[in-house]
RNA sequence: GGUCUCUUGGCCGAGUGGCUAGGCGCCGGUCUGCAAAACCGCCUACUCCGGUUCGAAUCCGGAAGAGACCUCCA
């Protein structure tokens, strides 16, 4: 019986794998997902700047590609997954004068530029951890593929489509539009670009505004740069993913990923970048995450409106009312389609986290449920429906109002008002195993405690102590001061009040 | 200013040309020493104005509001 149950699953599976449709922003339409070389899938999505600690807005795009990667070698598919660490490159156009922003913060710490990138990756690193996101198949760095950018930028010279001046490197996109089509990720018409484009100091050397660099010769004052047959300099910003991806995943790839504010100017120069140095575009399918909103407004690092996932973590942003476990803000991303935006607030967060509850209290209750010998409940059409909506765009919310409904099922059987078969609570444990572990990446982490929990714990038992003093219950207030200080905390009675430490 | 996107009930959020998710919250009930949990019920929405249609919140046009990108940003 289970057997045969099993198998039916593997068949239905193979089935629902052939049935992927993707949200292609290259074509603005859902498309049937076909791999270049099934079953291997390449993947590829744009990580984070390391020079901060990772935010809300982060671990958005970490989520959602975690879910795309989840789900993809579920079904069965072998899936290369890359996602870069920018540690070099990305310059600042406004009064830091084209400075390296890596480079800029080492300055104000007194520290190696590549000592601050380590720190900020281990960092990004541990709180992607406990946000249950798995790590990529290759994580590259930007510091550690100079070589494989200016290999490419000598591509696009010799392709004719970049020019060098005084030791830099420019894309020249305006030569480049010619014969290709620079816009037709964004929507954007280079004629509006051009017009529209501010002239920023220092951009001289450029023969058109819209021009991009490939290559960037170092001010002396610059610390971070790497010889080329240019300048002592360092690479471009949107080098780096178009570098790295051909050399990791090939000349042709099935899924670029990255937040929609990549998508120009950032994913639309690596699209050039492609096509001028290979004479092909490498990406097939180019998946944008939206933003997290505060407000009504993106969260980000420019409007510094944003809330560190260390301050969700502990609850010590102004803006929170209590500290969230990292699997309540995976829920709260989860809970949203990864192209909707996503508007925080601690009442959203409140509701994500008692809901996520819910759902772990439901598999805790299945395994007390005595099965039935007969069922009064459908629950493959559950399976079936989750199958549906993660092959439809990998629809996480439709997917997690049915293991609601298996919940309510769960908790309805507990109850005596429905009836489950054994077959039936099998293939519950099956739908949260597969659905909420494996594919959402969800865990029962309800037992975090945020250093709220403990000032709150202390506050409840000093509060305790105080009444058994005041209702002369010494023994009491003895008994829970000495057992306090057995487990090392230290309470000591003020003429200010009660004081503890560990 | 240019390009694009969005507007769903108290809140968060899916979705569809007719069968009107889900969570949280509120209220009522069952249960309960009290509470919690759980279950049942209730609150039934789609910015506005036109049009197409037997029928639109869903398609088309217009208006208003909000946002993203155009500069580093996930």
């Amino acid at each position: 019986m289970l057997v045969k149950n099993q198998l039916f699953c593997e068949i239905k599976q193979k089935e629902m794998d052939k049935n992927i449709v993707v949200f292609n922003t290259l074509t603005r339409k859902k498309e049937k997902f076909k791999p270049l070389n099934p079953p291997s899938i390449g993947m590829y999505v744009c990580g984070p700047t390391v020079y901060g600690d990772p935010h809300l807005g982060h671990a958005r795009p970490a989520i959602a590609f975690d879910l795309v990667f989840r789900y993809l070698k579920h079904t069965g598919y072998k899936v290369r997954y890359v996602r870069n660490v920018t540690d070099v490159g990305h310059l600042e156009s406004d009064a830091d004068e084209g400075e390296d922003k890596i480079e800029k913060k080492a300055r104000l710490e007194q520290l190696e530029p590549m000592e601050v990138a380590q720190y900020y990756l281990d960092r990004y690193h541990l709180f992607m951890d406990q946000l249950n996101v798995l790590r990529p198949s290759i994580e590259p760095r930007a510091s550690g593929h100079i070589i494989e950018q200016i290999a490419m930028a000598k591509k696009i010279l010799d392709a004719g489509m970049a020019y060098e001046v005084n030791g830099s490197v420019y894309f020249d996109v305006e030569k480049y539009n010619t014969k290709h089509n620079y816009g037709k990720l964004s929507g954007r018409v280079l004629e509006d670009l051009i017009a529209n484009t501010r002239n920023l100091e220092g951009q001289d050397e450029k023969k058109n505004p819209c021009d991009f660099a490939l290559w960037k010769k170092a001010s002396p004052e610059h610390i971070m740069h790497w010889p080329s047959p240019w300048s002592e300099g360092f690479p471009g910003w949107h080098l780096e993913c178009s570098a790295m991806s051909i050399k990791y995943l090939g000349e042709q790839f099935d899924i670029h990923g990255g937040g929609m504010d990549l998508l120009f100017p950032h994913h639309e120069c690596e699209i050039a970048q492609s096509v001028a140095a290979n004479g092909k575009e490498s990406v097939k399918y180019w998946l944008h995450n939206n933003m997290v909103t505060i407000n009504g407004q993106k969260m980000g690092k420019s409007l510094g409106n944003f809330i560190t996932l260390n301050e969700f973590f502990t609850g010590t942003h102004k803006s929170l009312t209590k500290a969230y476990s990292p699997m309540t803000i995976r829920f709260f991303i989860l809970q949203a389609h990864y192209r909707s935006t996503l508007d925080f607030s601690n009442e959203a967060l409140q509701a994500a986290e008692k809901g996520l509850k819910k759902l772990i209290q439901g598999m805790e209750t299945l395994k007390k449920i005595k099965p039935s010998s007969n069922s009064s409940v459908d629950i493959s059409k559950l399976q079936l429906d989750c199958y549906h909506a993660l092959n439809d765009d990998f629809n996480s919310p439709i997917v997690i109002s049915n293991l609601f409904e298996a919940a309510r099922i769960i908790n309805s059987a507990n109850d005596g008002k429905e009836t489950l078969t054994a077959a039936n609570i099998e293939l519950l444990k099956k739908l949260f195993n597969d659905f909420a572990f494996d594919i959402l990446g969800l865990h029962d982490d309800t037992a975090f405690s945020g250093n709220d929990l403990t000032e709150g714990l202390m506050e409840l038992i000093l509060s305790l102590r105080q009444n058994a003093k005041v209702n002369k219950d010494f023994a009491t207030s003895d008994k829970i001061r000495d057992e306090l200080t057995k487990l090392g905390i230290a309470v000591k009675d003020t003429k200010d009040g009660t004081v503890w430490n560990v």
